[in-house]
Formats: structure tokens, sequence, C-alpha cells
RNA sequence: GGCCGCUUAGCUCAACGGUAGAGCGCUUCGUUUACAUCGAAGAUGUUGGGGGUUCAAAUCCCUCAGCGGCCACCA
């Protein structure tokens, strides 16, 4: 044995022995209690970082339970991410001087594709060096065909129970990235812009009435003035008509609660297809809407003499000629709030597009009523509250993606509607496979929807798509799974996903524990990024303190659910912590009788008596740390039980009891020699499930190299 | 504006009703081979401020302050 334990002697080799044993091999053991969990599927084609080694919490778990005899799986898959991955994919192009609109639909997604194969096996590979015993032999990718095959069952079951509908409403469109988004894939950011007034002169009598607004541009779309009803100064104005200016429109001035009497002029231009708010006043007031800006970025035909413009440029022109009009009023600094794209920050716009939505309302409900009955337990649990607050408040979610990368809609038009030959609602009919002709007048004339799913919807069915496309036994085995443990931020976009449709499409929560961790922080408790150039690269740790060492730090003395600081101090004691650990090993092993020098004194049985009392407090201490062990890896507090551990090994264990029996175990004594391997044994096998390489190596080196801690029970 | 979390030793954090702990750092001492990535001894805290409940509060309640996060609105 090495005077220290040196993990690049171990990692790769240990890895290879697990996969090559087939120890994470998702297998059916009817006699055992089955303990399954999803894998968060990362991104095909990225490089692992810190978020991913956070999972760590599911490689503990599993290896805890499979140590307690439980019929383990952890399922491995990989995302496909959209958006993401086209977006990638586009930089890629453009370093070629091409964009996605030099090729055709079904070139540009097989050159994503190819693109993607090429990297898949990269992340494979990550996680195995952190030691993640995944099921590797089975992975899932949401453009697998049968995958594919279940994603469609679901959005025609969902449309067959009506809770899918085919809508014109406001989405946030981003112009650069050429789709809509949901409105969680907004960011917004605080910005100074500018609060102009308007002057809108009325119809039938002298004088005008004064708007402010932040996009003076959108006015060529306007369809209403809005007051409040209890604005003394506009009262006599409701019912009235305004011209709006530059393009002549005449609008009426209505009255809505929407309005804030302090804000601004306390009078509101309503522009429905161009603001979320005017778009819920003009619901409530049928206003018509016209669009004025399209998914070009561009002003539109409606748009009048301003046609081709692009945003900006119409807004300089507009503010100019309402200035030359003399309708320009006080103009003054203003900070809001703007929603940006998430992927390439650019200003959402919301336009008015015909898309499909599902409705929440039925789903959530059921959802929140399976957390309210405990059917899912929620770890940490001050998430409950915010898991049941999140249900409640989801809005209907615009599933439709303008973008070639996904999952194709396979909802299809017929042609013939517009002849009325097709009763059918809206025209639209959903059908797994490629239909000949439509189900409801027989017409072959129809076309498929160009558009893709959000990736949400394929990854909020993966509990239950990644057991069903294993085979009906594993399904049944495994399902629902065990834990699902993932970041708390993303409990709205995916967890609350998950619940919804995992209830509604297979009756079941699709998981009985939600276990959620936090961010990664540096030392100064800033969030890691790259533009602040704090980002710990997990690769680069692996590299130098070994994959155990990152495990330790991202989990010592940390609470569940609490953000980690990492950081080299830490790193370092942990590596310490190590390399105690094997010389504590070491130390035993080599006192073994059969690897004591022969010239050594005789070999007394008995300890003395003193020494007998030492052992007997060393066993009852021992007992003692067991019992707590399983009472907090049941209960989730997995950094306080490596802290226990840590503790008892070092500064009992090894400082205390091994202190004072070393003169003894020096002589040979071969009872205390036994009694200290068993106990070191034992602590070992308690902490594998965190430092799952070292421990191993240790355990081949006292039973054999063919040997694993895996096979061994507590 | 609504909700949630945090504030404990120089630093990073534990303890969550019963005499405040760990790691790192600091001080002093110690190496004829288990480990100097080590060992021994030690210093350091009116547990953010104020009030309350209790025999007993870092821990429960109220309140104030600062930090962080999520959500909603911003015409």
């Amino acid at each position: 044995m090495e005077s220290k334990y040196i993990p690049a002697l171990f990692e790769q080799k240990l890895s290879s022995f697990w996969e090559t044993k087939g120890y994470f091999k998702g297998v059916i053991e009817k006699d055992k209690k089955p303990f399954c969990i999803i894998l968060p599927p990362p991104n095909a084609n990225a490089d692992l970082h810190l978020g991913h080694a956070m999972m760590v919490y599911e490689d503990i778990m599993i290896r805890y339970r499979k140590i307690q005899g439980d019929n383990t799986l952890w399922m491995y898959g990989t995302d496909h991410a959209g958006i993401e991955t086209q977006f990638v994919f586009e930089k890629h192009l453009k370093k070629e001087g091409k964009s996605r609109f030099d090729f055709e639909r079904n070139v540009l997604f097989q050159m994503i594709f190819d693109f993607v194969s090429l990297n898949k096996n990269i992340m494979k590979n990550q996680l195995q060096k952190l030691g993640f015993g995944l099921d590797y032999s089975n992975p899932k990718f949401p453009m697998d065909e049968n995958i594919v095959k279940i994603v469609h069952t679901t959005f025609k079951k969902l449309f067959d129970d009506g809770l899918t509908y085919r809508a014109k409403k406001l989405v946030n469109y981003c112009v650069n990235c050429g789709t809509s988004f949901s409105d969680l894939e907004v960011d917004y950011e605080e910005r100074e812009g500018t609060l102009w007034n308007i002057n809108y002169p009325l119809r039938d009598e002298k004088g005008s009435i004064t708007v402010a607004t932040t996009r003076p541009e959108t006015l060529l779309g306007d369809t209403a003035i809005v007051v409040n009803p209890k604005d003394k100064r506009y009262k006599k104005l409701i019912g009235k008509y305004v011209i709006v200016p530059l393009i002549g429109r005449e609008i009426q001035i209505i009255a809505d609660d929407a309005v804030d009497i302090k804000f601004g002029t306390g009078a509101v231009k309503v522009t429905p297809a161009h603001d979320h708010n005017d778009w819920e006043i003009g619901q409530r007031h049928s206003l018509l809407h016209i669009q004025v800006i399209g998914t070009d970025g561009k002003m539109t035909k409606d748009a009048g003499e301003y046609v081709g413009l692009t945003i900006s440029k119409a807004r300089e022109a507009v503010l100019l000629s309402l200035k030359e009009k003399g309708l320009l009023g006080e103009e003054k600094k203003h900070v809001h709030r703007v929603g940006r794209c998430y992927r390439c920050k650019r200003v959402i716009e919301p336009l008015p597009k015909e898309q499909w939505f599902i409705s929440i309302k039925p789903l959530a409900q059921k959802a929140i009523e399976a957390v309210k009955k405990g059917e899912v337990e929620v770890y940490p649990k001050r998430f409950k509250k915010d898991l049941i607050r999140i249900l409640d408040n989801f809005i209907d979610w615009n599933i439709s993606r303008q973008i070639v990368w996904g999952i194709r809609i396979p909802a299809y038009k017929c042609a013939e509607m517009k002849n009325e030959v097709c009763q059918h609602e809206k025209g639209w009919f959903v059908s797994i496979e490629k239909p000949t002709n439509c189900p409801h007048c027989h017409s072959e004339i129809f076309a498929q929807d160009e558009d893709t799913f959000d990736t949400w919807f394929s990854s909020g069915q993966w509990p239950y798509v990644t057991l069903q496309t294993s085979g009906d036994e594993m399904y049944n085995h495994f399902y629902p799974t065990s834990v699902m443990e993932t970041g708390h931020d993303i409990l709205r976009a995916w967890v609350a996903r998950m619940l919804m449709l995992g209830i509604h499409i297979t009756g079941k929560v699709p998981f009985k524990t939600v276990f959620l961790h936090g961010l990664v922080r540096d030392k100064h408790g800033q969030k890691m990024s790259k533009s602040k150039g704090n980002v710990v690269n997990p690769l680069e740790v692996i590299k130098t303190y070994g994959a155990d060492v990152l495990r330790a730090s991202l989990m010592f003395e940390t609470k569940e659910g609490s953000d980690v600081v990492l950081t080299d101090e830490k790193m370092i004691g942990m590596r310490n912590f190590g390399n105690k650990l094997w010389n504590i090993g070491r130390f035993i092993y080599m006192n073994r009788p059969e690897n004591r020098e022969k010239n050594t004194e005789n070999i007394d049985l008995k300890p003395p008596v003193d020494k007998k009392k030492t052992l007997e407090k060393m066993e009852k201490e021992l007992e003692a740390v067991k019992k707590n062990y399983h009472k907090n890896m049941n209960g989730y507090k997995f950094g306080h039980v490596l802290g226990d551990l840590h503790a008892f090994i070092w500064h009992r264990f090894a400082d205390i009891y091994l202190e004072e029996l070393k003169e003894e175990l020096k002589k040979g004594n071969i009872d205390i020699q036994n009694s200290l391997e068993k106990t070191f044994l034992e602590c070992i096998v308690f902490l594998h499930p965190f430092i799952p390489f070292e421990t191993e190596a240790l355990w081949q080196v006292f039973k054999g190299e063919n040997e694993s801690i895996l096979k061994q029970m507590v």
C-alpha cells in the first residue's frame, strides 16, 4: 500500500469494475424492495458542471439502498434540450457562414441529430468519473422512437380528454430565436426606459385625453383607451371616442379596474396584440386586436406608412410625427422590467399567435390533492408549500415551439375545413400514426402542424416514459419511482409538470418523494457564473483531488436543501480526511499476522484487562454511531451523516482507540487486530455512499481484488 | 406589494427547548516508520438588535434591522 491515497490509481479501474460486474444494472429482483431514481436527464451535448455533481445525492441514496439489500435502479438518460441544443448548433452553423434557413426541415433535424449523437457519450463518461452508479446499459433519449410514440400518445389522450386546445393568444415571442416561449422561459430585467405622454384628440368635441406609455410605436395597434371607473377626472369621458394619432382610427374610452389611478396620467392606451395586460383588457371588453409588429420584428402592413420598419426605427418615426403634430407631451425617465429571451437575451415581444395549450387547472387540482394527502413527500419540508402554491397558480401551458429540434406535434389540419365539409372542431385532429385521411371527413388533404413540443412536455413525462420503454415488467415493478432528486430552481418548470402529467396519464404519482438540493456557491456566497469567473469545473477538481473529494466537499456538514459553498479549503480538508482514512486502513492491514515481519514478539491472544475495556467502549460507541447513521440516512440528512462519520472515524476511532491500542496491535495481539479491523470495515461500509472509490479500494485490500463493498449488508 | 430562507468563534457552517460544536485559520509543543495531507495541548462567542413565553431559549412567539431567493405588477 502507498503511504498516500492516490485517486488516479483507483477511480477509473473501479468504475470499469462496477460496470463489468453489472452491479448497477436494473434487474428485477422480486423478493427485494424496489428502490428507483430517475436521473434528471442532462443535456446531451454539454459538459458536466457542478449542478450535475449535486446529483451525488442520488448516488448516495442508490448505494445506501443497495447495501441495505434493496432492489435498486438508477435510470440513465439524456435530454434533447430543444431550444438549447438548436441554439448551440446554430452557433456552429454561423461559424460556417450558414443559418438554419439554408436547410430543409428534415435536413436540419438530421444534422442536429447527428451533432447530438456525436456528443452523447460525453455525459456518460463524465458521470462515471463522478462515480455515479447509474444503469448505463439502457440509455434513454427523447428522440428514441418508442419514447416519441408515448409522448404522442400522451398528447392524443390530453386532446381526447379535452385538455388541450388550440387558441390564438398572446405568446412570448423572440424574433431572434424565431419561436415562442412559455412564461417560465422569460427573464425579466430592470431597465431605464422613457414614459411618454401622448394626447389623443376627442372625436366629437374639443380637447383630448393624455395617456402615458413606454411603447409609443404600438399606438398604431390601439383599439381603446381605458381609465379606472372610479377616477373622477375621466368619469365624463367614459364611452366617448378619440382619434388615434397618425393612423386616424376611432376608438372608445372604456373603464376597467385594472387601471392604477395614481400611475402616469391614469389613462392607458390599449394594444391587445402587443401587451399581456392589454390582451386581458381586450378579452374582457371584446376589443379588436390589430397586430402591427410581425414575427420578423418589423412593422406589419397594418402599421400603415410605417410598414417594414424595425421596432426601434418605428418608435423614432412615431415620436417624430407626434412631435410635429404637437401631440407629444411631457416625457420622463422610468425604470421598469423588460422581458428578455432567457436564451439570446433579446427583448421578448408579446405577439398573438395560434398555438397549442394545455388546460392546467384540472391537472393541477389532482396534483395538489396528491401533495396535500402526502402521496408525494417533499424534502426539505418547506418546499411543500411552495409546490402547492406553484401548482395553484399554474396557468395554461403553451406547448408549441417554432423550432425544428424537438418532437413534432402529431396534430393535423384538415384542408376541407375551409369548405365547411369537415365538421371536426377547428379542423384539427391528432393521430399517433401518420394518417392517410381525415378521420372525420375522410379527406386526404391535410397538413401536419409545423411546430414541435416544448422540451418540458417530454421531460414532464420522463419517469414513466423511461420505465415504460424498458418493458411492462420494469414499469410495474419500479413505478411509481421512489425519489425525484433535483434542484429547487426547477420545482416549477419540471417537478410540477411531472406531477400533473404523471398523475393524469398513469393514474399514479410519478415519484413518492421529492428531494431538493440547493445551489453551489463560491466562498463569498456568490452564484457561480462565467461572467464572474468564479466557476469551478468539476472535471478539474476530479483531476486535482479525485471524485471522492469533490463529492465529500459538496456534502460535508451541509444542511439538506441549502446552498453549498465549495472552497479549496474544504476540498483540502476532505482530501486530508481521505488520506487519514487510507492510513488507518494501512496501519490495521499491515498489522495483520500474515503481513507482519516474522521476528515480532510472541502473539498474546488475550488483551490486557484495561485494553479489553477500551475495546468494549469502542464497540458500544460504534453501535450508537450505527443507529444514528441509519436514522439520518433515512431522514435525508446526508451532510450530517458525513459529519458524524468524519468525527467518529478520525477523532474517536483513530485518535482515541487506535492510539490507545497501538502498542498492543504492534505486539501482534490478534484479538485487538480483529476487533479494529471489524470496526474499520464497518466504518468504510457506512462511508461508501459518500466516498465510493476509496472505500471500495480499501475493501478490496482487505477482502480481495474481486470483492465489492456493494455486496455487503449492514 | 406577497411569500420563503438566512443572520452562531477571524472564515465556512452544524446544533433547533436542557451547561454553545466542527472544519479551516491562530498560539504552544511534539517526528527512530500508519498518516506532517500527522499528533498533543490551548485561545476565541452577552448565538444581528429589542421584547415576550418557560424552571430553562441560539432553539418557540412578537417586533425591528441587514442579506439572499421566488412570485406578481409596473401602461
